[in-house]
DNA sequence: TATGAATGAGGGTTCATTCAT
DNA sequence: TATGAATGAACCCTCATTCAT
């Protein structure tokens, strides 16, 4: 099972202590930090030049296009996926601590507000074109299939009810991965505590037990 | 608690018969298309005019500015979302039952593919600036609250469990507005199924009743 | 034989009066001055715009892009070659006094020094690439043909020696289109003198010795 | 009639051989074939740095400039010329044959294919500006007065007939000129036959009639 | 209503060249 | 010799928008 993950340990396995950090990393994080602003399209390299306080001819020494800095971007905010979700939470054996663990450190990553490559990912996902999306859809696909798998795992185990693991797969990435279009630093609700409710609301469903529902709760008793 | 709804009937109600449509409509309905495949930067004002067969100066006739038309298209948008969902739950009494089809009813909106609108609403959410977007966020808000005060409401009637409202109706929204990312109409799951799925999984949960699930899953058990 | 050429007459035959040319004629001449004097790749469309007394944006409302533009200005030049030499011999019976009469006739356009087109042709046989250039390639090769099957005619009448027809037209060619690296039209030798004298040179050395040839080989007689 | 040629042997006389090339020469060469292939607009200094296997300040420590480096190709070429052609023939008394003999050798210099600083030479004739172009230019007048004297004495021995000698020589040079553009290797007509029909076909009409001419006119005789 | 023409501003990108190391 | 980094200038091109007709 952990075989499917990593399948690319990147390089510099993103530390981005700003001292130590490469002049390469510096200038991805400071155009992430622009673009998740502001929306790629309404970015000019322009804007990421005087940011990185380069000349725009001086911020080409280092980027290919932009498109290619977009790509690098998601590919930096993938490996730090990688790093602080997959691969922490992998070899964890009972499915459903899993994916719950899984749920809660990818609420925290998002909800910490460092790391704007992972709101680029999940925004910008129609951006890229052609390699370079097909390259970072795999990856985002690598995911879904770890998810999907575990799903499976606990459904054959008996640990959870027998959903479609595809429904239950997206709905999982849905409440997480929607929270950056609402979530506030400072709102009503902080990223910890939000990481504990949420998996809790999903996998412990909203209804009381035991108690009839209405008749379109059929499936529900099912398993019971 | 119907009175919160419908703050806006708007002139037209949503009819989209191509013959009985108004040239403003056809405008909306061309732009939104356009839009929604290529995103709302990557869509020139002349590709627009093209696709309604009008020249761009043409097209300024019925169209105050790209900002403007990108308005209209979400309240367009929202028009339908209030007439194919909201008031058509608003007067279920019980809030679990109400919740429940609101779900379904967003769902079959979403993969019916048909109304780019309410696709462009949900991606485009941080394009409009000033009074424009502050009125598309009202009417967003005004959706928030109705979720957030039906999920209070079935939580005083001790229908559902002592859960966070606002984490529900986040996790409700993310799981259904994020659809349009991965949904293929011609895909695996058909939207007519993930419209019963869905909810079931996110009404019922998934963890097995009765069962007593590894001490990770407590906040499960205090509901027992 | 005249079957061979103006296989493809174009729209407006080549009418250069300033007053009645149209805009897009006029903005093509005007490029094509520049082009001239200063090369394709040197020339930029600020340029260009500037002479047109236009803003870059206005220019590439009348243009599609700069090789489009040196595009239209090769097939604006090839329709004067095609009025003014070609449409203007191909009747004639002889070979030999088509040939001499399409030579003095081509050598008159290029000293002439209006129609910058017909250099740029010249000048820049290796600049557009792709489909733009297998067109004019072919418009170019039409000219070619029609030469060798008027020397080919000529041998077989036994009007010329026996000479290898693509070496004659190659010899010609270069001739006549090497003209507008050296000439200078106020120099010592007139254009008038020029399309007189080399023809001459040329063919007074391919007709048949000793034998009578037209009126138009006079100048061979004289060192009889 | 010697003394007029060579006015500025050079360095190293043209010798190619890959083992024994200095650095300067190899980098003047590998540069030739990428502005021959592209054009000298369109060849960049990254590209020659890379074809030479050196970073482009690197390159710069080789080379003054851009402009310079043609200038440096240009005089090569020059040489190359000089060498393969004028030193070769200047020293036959018969201008006849002088002319003859040149006309060869330049154009199994041209169709070889080898030494594209030649073919730069022709085409790229009006992009040095300033003193490099006088300079070049200088060089290449040094040609046409040799060409041009070499009529002149051919005409006053009443070896050909009394043509505009200036008209001549620019015959002359079109027609070998011109070769680069069309010329394939692998085409129709190999470089060495061009090389004797193209010399037969200009001078067979020359030579005065009905007298022997030299044992060099043999093809003229043909067709008596 | 409709349009051809025009534009100011700015887009991403490339270039020959320099210089501290 | 060599290089990585940097730059000013210029490149071609696109955009939303306006306006006389």
């Amino acid at each position: 099972m952990t075989s499917i993950l990593m399948s690319k340990p990147r390089k510099q396995p993103a530390i981005k202590a700003q001292g130590t950090a490469s002049r390469q990393q510096r200038i991805l994080e400071t155009a992430a930090q622009l673009i998740c602003r502001n929306g790629y399209e309404k970015t000019s390299m322009q804007q990421i030049a005087d940011a990185c306080e380069l000349t725009k001819a001086g911020l080409y020494h280092h980027v290919r296009s932009k498109e290619h800095l977009l790509l690098e971007i998601m590919n930096y905010g993938m490996d730090i996926f990688d790093e602080q979700v997959l691969s922490q939470v992998a070899s964890i054996a009972d499915p459903v601590r899993r994916l719950k663990e899984c749920m809660k450190r990818n609420i925290l990553l998002v909800t910490r507000g460092r790391d704007k490559e992972i709101t680029i990912i999940l925004h910008e996902h129609a951006t890229l074109t052609g390699a370079s999306r097909s390259q970072i859809n795999a990856r985002k696909k690598h995911y879904v299939r770890f998810l999907e798998s575990s799903f499976r795992e606990a459904i054959r185990d008996g640990r959870i009810r027998r959903v479609d693991p595809k429904v239950a797969t997206f709905s999982f990435l849905g409440a997480v991965n929607w929270i950056y279009k609402w979530f506030q630093p400072d709102g009503e609700i902080p990223g910890e505590r939000l990481a504990v409710e949420m998996p809790d609301l999903f996998f412990g469903g909203l209804e009381v037990r035991g108690q009839a529902a209405g008749p379109e709760s059929a499936p529900a008793r099912r398993s019971a």
